[in-house]
DNA sequence: CATTTCACCTGGTGGC
DNA sequence: TGCCACCAGGTGAAAT
């Protein structure tokens, strides 16, 4: 389900509810699609450690987990990494809370709460890396809100795909998915179809400017709720009343009026306006 | 190597 | 009401 400013509203909120609590208990599903890590594993690692913060890179939640054996470290021994996949949900309750369906994780927590990690079409994946055996995660691509005019340029330089293909593939930027794509071309007044390497130094400056903007501004909001996105608390984002063609097949365009259009692009719905976007 | 396609899943919606 | 086709925030493996 979750974009970059999605996934950043959810970590936020995770990281003000559970920093400095400690994991009691871990519970998993026996669906073995969900864990990148084995379950037992998992369970084992995470039981009796201390979270010390979340955060987030790319689409992937981080938390940074302490060994509270060694007290007084605060360096992080672990880390629990969860992608949300499609559909996934991270959510913070109290244990009486009731079950949702398709719920693969509970995490007791010291303080009475318990995170749930919620994913129907179960794409979503939980690791647990651990810290003294392994370097700790990094995401391939480059951080979309921070990367300068150059980096940006240089990362589509004679690439034949689609420009909207380069910017969902996570090894270039790291964090933009289907709605952040259509969005920022549309702003930056690019056809999803052209040519990567195709496009001028000042369409690549206006498409990483429009990108950071929508990006930052869908943060501010708490995201796109399209179906069912919700953050920690299970409240839904507003973004989506700001999005100006995805999902909006047939219906007018915001600055002309001319029916948004419909495309499959990398095996993705894509929207544009057939005037607008160049 | 770069690029494209497809499988992996459940659930909601709209047509008939 | 039921049945069916199609669509949905992602990604990694296989094919081209």
């Amino acid at each position: 389900m979750p974009e970059l400013p999605e996934v950043e509203t959810i970590a936020r909120g995770v990281d003000a509810r559970v920093r400095g609590d400690q994991i009691v208990e871990a519970w998993f599903s026996s669906h073995p699609q969900p864990f990148k890590t084995p379950p037992d594993l998992q369970a084992k690692g995470l039981e009796g450690r201390v979270i010390l913060n979340v955060h987030r890179t790319g689409k992937h939640i981080v938390c940074e987990l302490g060994s509270p054996s060694e007290d007084k470290n605060t360096d992080p021994s672990a880390q629990w990494i969860v992608h949300l996949g499609m559909t996934g949900r991270l959510l913070v309750t109290t244990p009486a809370g009731p079950v949702a369906n398709h719920t693969h994780a509970r995490l007791r927590l010291a303080s009475g709460r318990e995170i749930r990690f919620v994913d129907p079409r179960r794409f979503g994946r939980l690791e647990l890396i651990d810290l003294k055996r392994t370097a700790g995660f990094r995401g391939a691509g480059k951080e979309p809100l921070t990367i300068g005019a150059d980096e940006f340029a240089a990362l589509f330089r004679s690439r034949k795909l689609a420009i909207k293909a380069a910017l969902l593939n996570q090894t270039l930027l790291t964090g933009v998915g289907n709605i952040y794509a259509d969005e920022s071309l549309f702003r930056a007044g690019i056809r999803p179809r052209r040519r990567a390497g195709r496009l001028t130094r000042a369409e690549l400056e206006r498409l990483r400017l429009a990108l950071q903007n929508v990006l930052q501004r869908a943060i501010r909001l708490g995201g796109s709720s399209v179906s069912d996105y919700v953050d920690a608390d299970g409240v839904r984002g507003f973004f989506q009343l700001e999005h100006c063609v995805y999902l909006r097949t047939g219906e007018p365009c915001r600055t002309c009026m001319t029916p948004i259009c419909r495309i499959l692009l990398a095996g993705r719905g894509t929207h544009y306006c057939p005037k607008c976007q160049v």
